[in-house]
DNA sequence: ATTTGCTCAGCTC
DNA sequence: GAGCTGAGCAAAT
């Protein structure tokens, strides 16, 4: 579990609620057009790639997140709990996101990690 | 291409 | 508490 500062020198441990807003904020960097994936994502966090699902999950703020941006490591779409991978897939089409065989084609998924390396 | 093992918060009982 | 369930992943087959 990694470690959250807080001020003044005073550190805690990261709850649930840090991790999960430091997902949405990752997630807000993420440009239209562009997906990533629930491991890059966990790698960043320090965290499991199925704890980034489960936020996904179970947060409830439908439009302000973009959850469809979020795909598995080799393109495929898992699931959305919002209509399902079809809906998914739909929105992300209208993002121009780029598919082969129902399967994002890999220069439509940016790993977040190299934004952050500069 | 398919199977196997790992992982961990939430949910149910 | 114990046991099951996933919006995953990598390695072996």
């Amino acid at each position: 579990m990694i470690v959250w500062e807080v001020d003044k020198g005073v550190v805690r441990k990261a709850t649930i609620k840090d991790l999960m807003e430091a997902t949405y904020t990752l997630l807000n960097l993420v440009p239209q057009g562009k997906t990533t994936t629930y491991g890059s994502l966990a790698k960043i966090l320090g965290i499991s790639p199925r704890l980034v699902g489960l936020f996904m999950k179970k947060n409830m703020e439908p439009i302000v997140i973009p959850c469809h941006r979020v795909v598995g490591k080799n393109g495929e779409l898992r699931g959305y709990s919002r209509g399902g991978p079809r809906i998914k897939k739909r929105l992300l089409i209208l993002e121009d996101v780029c598919f082969n065989n129902n399967r994002v084609s890999r220069d439509c998924i940016i790993s977040l990690n190299w934004l952050l390396d500069p």
